[in-house]
DNA sequence: CTAAATTTTCAGTATTTATTGAAAATTTAG
DNA sequence: CTAAATTTTCAATAAATACTGAAAATTTAG
């Protein structure tokens, strides 16, 4: 397969691959494109290779600085500003687990914990069925959050090591 | 809080939680209303507490099937169907990894191997960024599966008792 | 300060995704 | 088998989401 080929294959797929995932694909797609292009890419750039408007690629570029997986760059002797994207996938994956917990995952448990002072009597088959699902909920997703805290911090080698220990 | 309030704001909840992971809202709301139901609901049931259509509730509830978070139970002595939804948390989130890497995961890394044997001279700077940004996120990618794998196939106190050994 | 370059905003529009509801298909009781 | 009950399908429609493009705001070179 041919570099321009390829190039634009893994652009179309990532975007798909976001858009699974809730996330925008055009944001997705910049996202690519940055992570594949040896140069930092000016707002120009990227318009011109995504075929999209101005307004469209200013805010999700945006959107991807926000998620700090883009950073502004300085590129000496031009007036216009320029992204790259984190090229370390293993940073890229905490960074981004590390947003989503704190905007998704935290304020459920939070949720969680205040649907579980329910009024009424645990005796009532309909109390008992929502009190022991919020439980249970609450009590995987707390392990989730411990174990996602600890990934945040970690580091590559660090991780892979521990679990090849555990996961034989 | 009232049972039935608490009930509709999980539910809602579910529901939003939902949508932000590419999940649609009326799916994630039926679930969430199985969850908590200490009985089979019918079709009709659901209609009535999540005001839809039988024909949005018939898709959902057939997506949710599909996805084995839902089973179809029959009822003595009634025509109609009823629905549970799984209540072990644990089971219903391996489920889900589960069915996502099928779906997702695996396709991606199908395609990443693809990628990865681009033609050109890995001395050209844009070559070889291409390939090494592949292949950093083949590599990932790869230690992701095997971590998840593991996970599908584990009980919850199992990995639990696992993660406490390593995230002290 | 002035004006050109650049970025940001956002109302209007387009696209995508989800839902309705009624007809068709299927199932089951008698 | 017959018809009532129930489920499924899907074209039409609604709702949610994303995108455009041009005007406004901001930045910077001179």
């Amino acid at each position: 397969m041919k570099l321009a080929e390829a190039k634009q294959q893994f652009v179309a797929s990532w975007g798909a691959f976001g858009t699974q995932w809730g996330i925008n694909r055009t944001m997705a797609q910049i996202h690519a494109l940055l992570l594949i292009s040896p140069d930092p890419l000016s707002a120009d750039d990227i318009m011109e290779q995504l075929s999209i408007s101005r307004g469209n690629a200013n805010m999700n570029i945006r959107e991807l600085i926000d998620w700090a997986l883009v950073n502004r760059v300085i590129v000496a002797g031009e007036r216009k500003e320029y992204f790259t994207a984190e090229k370390d996938i293993w940073k890229v994956v905490r960074q981004i687990v590390k947003e989503r917990k704190k905007r998704e995952l935290d304020p459920m448990l939070k949720l969680l914990d205040e649907l579980e002072n329910v009024e009424g009597d645990k005796r009532d088959k309909e109390v008992k069925t929502f009190t022991d699902a919020i439980a249970n909920i609450r009590r995987v997703g707390g392990q989730a959050e411990k174990t996602l805290d600890t990934l945040i911090r970690a580091d590559e080698s660090w991780f892979i090591s521990s679990l090849m220990k555990i996961f034989k």
